[in-house]
DNA sequence: ATCGTCATTTGT
DNA sequence: CAAATGACGATC
């Protein structure tokens, strides 16, 4: 190509020959390119881009070189150039014509053939970014793990034959567990929201649940909130399902093996999957069954943006897959029980009598002048009851404490009966601000005058500021020769042997003990129930459950004793393990003082301008009804004993806008309008909105 | 990042 | 008044 200049019979001299190789590499670099083909069949890919600025959350028509077009398959990796750069992106679809006007770049490549966005995912994604007045960029993000090309290149596992249908095994227990089976069986997408019995034998329940689904021939999905969750679930399928039947997926895989087992779900040679919600967009083929279990623990609200929770995530897929839906845990939410009011979930509760079987005995010993006289007992002042209790069953076998962990919010709640203080005007909660003597509202703002307790008409305030003031070495000392294990932020214990222990737990660390404790001590109820939180009771019954879920049945001396008034809803809702009725309980009072799930909040939050800007281009719906903004709290907003402030936080404030339910799209899509609207116009101080927020309040 | 569009500035 | 320069906005 280049030698053939010297064959110009016209050169003759080296001077000459410069000047005209020169002229000849200024016509070739100006010649356009030689045009290579486009692909015969639909030479238009609709690429979703890896771009998360919301006025650009749509697909973009590229055309498809003929030599790209095997690989560029709907669901395939590839890259583009987007306004100069290039960027990552996956075809949606492929068609014939754009209705783009203008002149369509080509796919700059086709990184790799493999379809890792299926329709269904890209679908669910979709709807959860409009949902959360997201972008779908950032749905995909959580959804497709990224490329290892390693792992593409090896085959996936041959898929094994589905195991047979099960029998109900723990759902025979259930009065309306065999009809869910069967409705999954038949290939329906029943929902139901389930009350698991106290015991070990949820974890068989959910298996059973999923093997339903596979014998139906088709993919189950479950997702737990922790890691020792996910080990139980997957020994309950490998044991129900058979080996090689499910695969796991959990955040803290390497990237190679996060792939490999995203593949072979999306090639279809796994049709079971369990995990943390790093799993809940796992692209299970032909999903049967997606299960949620403990749908209250907060770890199952994804922190990254769009801020999407599991169970709403699970909802979304069912009714976009057709699949059955699972909600469950030892305790209820209140989004569980409105499903259930709606008439959107069954109900799948254990019948009373085969409840009060295998509950444990629990008792509440809130009374301060119960403290026990022995001296041991003062001093991990401790109540008689609860000393006693555990005294006895460390004759026997392993008790487990629970304390709640440090540092919660300092807050303000009634003098006398402790009942967290709420503002007049809009029902939030009443806090002390540092730097301000007037407690005020951390949701409108506004500066709570008189108080007035709503549950004793006290009008005297007091600051709760709690944490765990018990430690293991305390509790050790009241119990003289007996070992202490410890469980929490700071290593996690599994599982602990039958022999007496005295095991002490943060809640959600709890360690199963083989064949179950024989006593639990729930300690410092009040730290839990007077949280300013919202979902503080809800929250405190969730743990005290969980714990003494842990506990053997009554009839075989299984005791809890629970460290709190008598008198409190929360206390009475576990001595009866009624956390259906405690559910509905919840669910009234957030009626009536007009909170979610009743009604749905969406937070917005950043630089006080961008926030009035934001606010001020929505077109909200009508009845929705704005409160603050204001200043963002500087200590800690939600608990888990970090610090909120951090550097350069300072002066971000945030309101929240409240409307009904039927009001949500609207508010997500106006939201959703009104950000990229901001975006478009290249505003700088980026404004946060999250829609349902967990941690509100 | 890059390109086109449109307004503004600058040179004649 | 034409050409050069720059600001802006869309981004296929």
């Amino acid at each position: 190509m280049v030698g053939d200049t010297c064959d110009d019979p016209r050169v003759t001299s080296p001077e000459q020959l410069e000047l005209v190789q020169q002229a000849r590499a200024r016509v070739r670099s100006a010649r356009p390119k030689p045009v290579e083909p486009l692909a015969e069949r639909d030479p238009v890919a609709r690429v979703v881009v890896d771009v998360s600025l919301p006025h650009l959350d749509r697909t973009f028509d590229y055309s498809v070189p003929a030599a790209m077009s095997e690989a560029a398959q709907p669901g395939a990796r590839v890259r583009v150039r987007f306004s100069g750069r290039l960027v990552d992106g996956f075809v949606a679809e492929r068609i014939s014509h754009s209705d783009h006007a203008g002149a369509l770049a080509r796919l700059a490549r086709a990184t790799s053939p493999e379809p890792v966005l299926t329709p269904q995912v890209a679908a669910v994604g979709r709807a959860v970014a409009d949902h959360y007045a997201g972008v779908l960029a950032d749905v995909l993000r959580l959804a497709v793990p990224p490329r290892h090309a390693a792992a593409e290149a090896k085959a996936s596992p041959e898929p094994q034959l589905p195991p047979g249908a099960p029998g109900p095994g723990p759902w025979a227990d259930y009065p309306a567990g065999p009809a869910f089976l069967r409705a999954i069986s038949a290939g329906k997408a029943p929902a139901a929201v389930w009350t698991a019995l106290p015991g070990p034998t949820w974890p068989t329940a959910v298996a059973t649940a999923a093997q339903t689904a596979l014998a139906a021939g088709r993919g189950a999905l479950v997702v737990v909130a922790d890691a020792r969750d996910v080990a139980r679930v997957s020994g309950a399928l490998a044991e129900v399902c058979g080996p090689g039947q499910h695969v796991v997926l959990t955040a803290d895989l390497g990237p190679a093996e996060r792939y490999r087992r995203f593949l072979a779900l999306s090639r279809g040679s796994v049709r079971c999957v369990v995990g943390t919600r790093a799993a809940q967009f796992a692209p299970v083929r032909d999903l049967g069954l997606a299960v949620v279990w403990d749908d209250g623990d907060d770890l199952h609200a994804e922190p990254h943006a769009p801020y999407p929770h599991v169970r709403e995530v699970l909802r979304l897929r069912a009714a976009a897959e057709g699949s059955a839906l699972l909600v469950g845990g030892h305790a209820m939410t209140a989004e569980g029980r409105l499903m259930i009011d709606e008439g959107l979930a069954h109900a799948v509760a254990p019948a009373r009598g085969t409840l009060r079987g295998l509950a444990p005995l629990v008792r509440p010993a809130g009374d301060d002048s119960e403290l026990g006289r022995d001296p041991a007992a003062r001093t991990a002042r401790l109540p008689q009851l609860a000393w006693r209790t555990a005294h006895k069953a460390l004759a026997s076998g392993p008790v487990l404490v629970q304390v709640p962990r440090r540092g919660y919010v300092p807050s303000l709640a009634c003098a006398a009966c402790r009942t967290p203080a709420r503002c007049p005007t809009c029902a939030g909660p009443v806090a002390l601000a540092s730097g301000h003597a007037v407690p005020h509202c951390r949701w409108c703002g506004r500066p709570a005058g008189r108080f007035t307790c709503r549950e004793c008409q006290g009008d005297k305030l007091r600051a709760q500021v709690v944490g765990a003031g018990r430690t293991a070495e305390e509790l050790g000392r009241a119990f003289p020769g007996v070992p202490v294990r410890t469980s929490g932020r700071d290593g996690v214990l599994a599982v602990v042997g039958p022999e007496p222990a005295l095991v002490i737990s943060t809640p959600g660390a709890e360690p199963v003990a083989e064949g179950g404790y024989v006593a639990a001590l729930l300690l410092d109820g009040w730290a839990l129930l007077d949280r300013p939180d919202l979902r503080a009771s809800e929250e405190t019954l969730r743990r005290w459950l969980a714990a003494a879920a842990l506990v053997r049945p009554g009839s075989e001396g299984g005791r809890v004793v629970v460290m709190a008034d008598a008198g409190h809803r929360a206390v009475q809702s576990l001595v009866r393990w009624d956390p259906s009725g405690a559910a509905d309980r919840e669910l009234a009072d957030r009626r009536e003082l007009g909170f979610p799930p009743v009604t749905s909040l969406a937070e917005i939050s950043g630089a006080p301008a961008g926030v009035a800007d934001l606010l001020a281009a929505a077109e909200l719906p009508e009845a929705a009804l704005i409160l603050g903004p204001q200043l963002e709290e500087s200590p800690g907003g939600g608990g888990r004993g970090r610090r909120a402030s951090v550097a350069g936080a300072e002066g971000r404030v945030r309101a929240v806008i409240r409307v009904g339910r039927g009001d949500v799209p609207a508010l997500a899509r106006s939201l959703a309008v009104a950000q990229a609207a901001r975006s478009a116009r290249k505003a700088l101080d980026p404004v946060r909105v999250r829609m349902d927020p967990a941690d509100i309040g």
